[in-house]
DNA sequence: GTCTATATTCAGATAGAC
DNA sequence: GTCTATCTGAATATAGAC
């Protein structure tokens, strides 16, 4: 990366306004004067440096993704390694996975809560390029985790576990990206916006618990059918 | 609001071309003329009739709001009479709450599955006049609804179960509205698109556990105490 | 109530000077 | 690399005939 020390470097300006701009008005409501506007560079340096609005938002992605799935890998491959071929404790996976990317909220370097909240609102933006672009994105990363959680609950049929995968993702999602729109919905203020790094700690803490009593839930009768499972049961709160 | 005559009645014609394409596309990436175009109607008569495209958004929602929300405060006062003062069960207030929602997917003069995934996607759309119609809509069932989890869970802090109120509103969302967004993350088909009516069935059966086993999981250990915020592990392991 | 035609604004993109 | 000026198309909305 050459570093333009002199200017603030239009390139990384455009970036970061559009990750803000995109998170608060989606891709369909945020145009490239809004950007550029916000950036303090001219209108045609998007299309000088990115090609187009859409090459825009992959590459937004694209900045922050590249260390999320490698880091998810990387706990993933020392898990198993230290494993020694037995299967992970679904916590542990759940904590990597998830844990990986409440980090990113704590880190402004990783685009902190701005990006947090950009990525679970864009998995609902409806565009089509944007879902091919993440189907490719994720396939690894996803692939690897669901075979994980295969082998840490064999009991369970993996299509309910690809079912739980998707509660769980969407759950967090709306943990994250819904904040100000359940607020509204709920008529409560929860302390998110005000805690600035501190938020995905206790994001975390709200969380983490929630998914795996989803996750271990008990199963729905019909898809007891393979083998009966032991009804997991679900702990009491409180 | 007067009656039209024999004709396939340009408003409700209108109304359901609008519910399905917002649903498909968004709502800023939906034209006034592909709606009047799907519709079969001319292209002013959505302001002749709505007044605005913000307008007509609101009116898709409110004739489907409006029996949703009288059936969840129905049943809920239904249960509460039934239980003389005692308080309802967890799972018989989310029977109620998610239960009515899946219903309508079953019972297309209710929207069927097109409204239920509209409402799940739009819950995320970051337009301002969008957030504030859905605050008006829902603070009284909400505030309800609440209120009973508060009695039915009294040793849990408020503040968690509204934060396990969204989580389950954030699962339930995703499990409806991206179904083939989070199918492109996971990579995997879920057999939801085919099934047609019975897909709302097929939903409650696998998303109720793992609601209630959310909302019924153990509390992270700073929600016990108010002072000591220690980093937390979410009790048991597998 | 329905239609045609149009007003107005704003979008993404680009050509070409510097 | 950056900027001005502009092209082209599409958006919402409305005026006014029928």
């Amino acid at each position: 990366m050459s570093e333009a020390r002199v200017q603030p470097d239009t390139r990384e300006r455009i970036l970061d306004a559009a990750e803000r701009l995109f998170m608060e008005s989606g891709y369909e409501g945020t145009s490239m004067r809004m950007i550029t506007g916000a950036a303090g560079v001219n209108l045609a340096a998007v299309n000088y440096h990115f090609g187009s609005k859409e090459a825009l938002l992959r590459e937004v992605f694209r900045r922050r993704l590249a260390w999320l799935n490698r880091e998810r890998l990387r706990l993933l491959d020392e898990m198993e390694a230290q494993a020694k071929g037995e299967p992970l404790k679904p916590s542990a996976i759940l904590e990597a996975f998830f844990g990986t990317l409440l980090h990113m909220g704590t880190d402004e370097s990783l685009g902190g809560m701005t990006f947090l909240r950009l990525l679970g609102r864009t998995l609902t933006e409806p565009a089509d390029f944007i879902r091919t672009f993440f189907a490719g994105e994720y396939a690894e990363v996803v692939d690897r985790y669901k075979r994980a959680l295969f082998r840490a609950l064999p009991d369970v049929p993996h299509e309910e576990i690809i079912w739980r995968f998707h509660l769980m993702l969407g759950a967090m999602s709306y943990a994250i990206a819904g904040t100000d729109a359940l607020q509204v919905v709920t008529g409560c203020e929860l302390d998110l916006n005000n805690e600035g790094p501190r938020a995905a700690e206790l994001l975390s803490a709200r969380v983490m618990p929630f998914l795996l009593g989803g996750l271990r839930a008990p199963l729905p009768q019909f898809a007891v059918s393979p083998q009966q499972t032991r009804k997991t049961e679900p702990s009491k709160a409180a």
